[in-house]
DNA sequence: GGTAGGCGCTGACGCCGCGTCAACCGCAAC
DNA sequence: GTTGCGGTTGACGCGGCGTCAGCGCCTACC
């Protein structure tokens, strides 16, 4: 049987010599028969096999799987399926956050911060679909639906205006927590009156006062949302909270 | 001034102890002040660089370009304009990959073997460019883009046939190799007049002999094509370009 | 005979962004 | 005293090799 030394190989199948070792490390592919000092020969049926694993290397498998696939362990089929799922899934994901990216340039560009419905854009879907669950349990499938219908209904400069609406009440908020005014103060509570009437036009219905308490709670729960109240000014999401429960607790009585 | 200990600070911002460790370790984020026993404490100004991390990481940016980007040596624009073309790249990348995938399982369901014209599809834009560009070179632009044109202009019916056709023939030529026959052995040359007449078929037109010679020459050169061959049968590409030349040759004589 | 060069070998580090141990320390509550 | 929490500093691991470093063997040339 006719075997070829590694140089050979490197240059029939365009692999090189440092992948040939790799693979026989990781028992991928081992050589045929080690010669004096160690030299990897490669017979007819390895150069198949490493045919096989280039092909399916090519279409993006793992050196594990598809090692699987050659010792008979798994069927070429069912993985190649499971493969292509997660490229769906992958490529997806690229879309939104070259979405994502394309819309910060825009507004890094206008000079305009970031659209909070931007924050949760880039979020791949397990994250999201957390978000997502939370805000279902919270307030219910009708309130969150009803959200992202009034969001599609609003007009295209109304929709442009939100980010900068909600971004003056936080500067507002900040700036009054500077001075020291507590979350009961009627300027504080001025300020939260007009969050509560951004997050209503949004929601498409004003949220009922627990809804909305629920709501300042999240801005703290959620990791996400208290950063970004944060990098305004540091502690603004627990201040947003407290005059958010201020104000609902006002309602409500 | 007031500072958070981590534990405050991985609420904040949600993220973990151990990646403020990671980016006080390479320099990305460092505390305000570590006080008794190296404990950290972050300010105000760490948070809001925390949060524009944060940010851009999410769009996808690496810790690196980052820190460039709020270090002043990098336009964050220019950075994420570039980002957005490496995401769109990427993301036609995996497009091609998910269709040959699916191709593959197609044909692994089929029980057919793989379309040689596959073989290039996943390869990522420089890979095929390269062998574009060197196609180009070999044979001119006309013919290849008159080659793609006629793929394009096949039947269906046509178009599925040619892998099959092509496989036929190199398991014709591996058992002449196989019983010793010379390349300029007639049976030989009658094996490769129908790889010519493929070949004519796919090109949309027939080849003039000189670039029939080069295909040949490519089938050895190229280690993609090699390997696709050899894993026929070992040596069988160096088989089939001696016996592409003399058909070449005879041609023009 | 020496020596330079080419090809092969075996480690081992590096990449990227952390997760995940392990081992230890200081402070508070029981 | 001990338990537990919250912090510290290492270190390994992931995937798929590229890229040294340092060595051995064979050939060619002087």
């Amino acid at each position: 049987m006719r075997t070829w030394p590694m140089t050979e190989v490197t240059k029939l199948a365009g692999v090189s010599a440092r992948t040939l070792r790799h693979y026989d490390a990781i028992g991928l592919l081992e050589p045929a028969a080690t010669g004096h000092g160690g030299l990897r020969r490669y017979g007819e049926a390895e150069l198949l096999r490493l045919q096989q694993i280039l092909l399916l290397r090519r279409l993006g498998l793992g050196l594990a799987t598809i090692g699987d696939i050659l010792d008979g362990g798994l069927d070429a089929v069912t993985a190649l399926r499971r493969h292509a799922e997660q490229l769906k899934t992958e490529r997806e994901r690229l879309d939104r956050l070259a979405a994502t990216v394309d819309d910060t340039i825009r507004q890094l560009e206008g000079g305009r911060p970031m659209a909070p419905e931007t924050w949760f854009a880039g979020l791949d879907a397990r994250r999201r679909s957390e978000y997502e669950a939370e805000a279902r349990r919270r307030w219910g499938d009708a309130a969150v639906d009803a959200g992202a219908a009034a969001m599609r209904r609003m007009g295209e400069a109304e929709r442009e205006a939100v980010p900068g609406r909600f971004e003056a009440v936080h500067r507002r908020m900040a700036e009054l927590r500077e001075r020291g005014c507590a979350a009961d103060d009627a300027a504080v509570q001025e300020v939260v009156a007009e969050h509560y009437a951004i997050v209503a036009s949004t929601w498409g219905a004003a949220p009922e006062a627990q809804a909305y308490r629920g709501l300042g709670d999240l801005y703290v729960d959620s990791p996400e949302f208290a950063a970004v109240f944060d990098a305004v000014a540091a502690g603004l999401a627990v201040y947003l909270r407290a005059a958010m429960h201020v104000w609902a607790d006002r309602q409500v009585s």
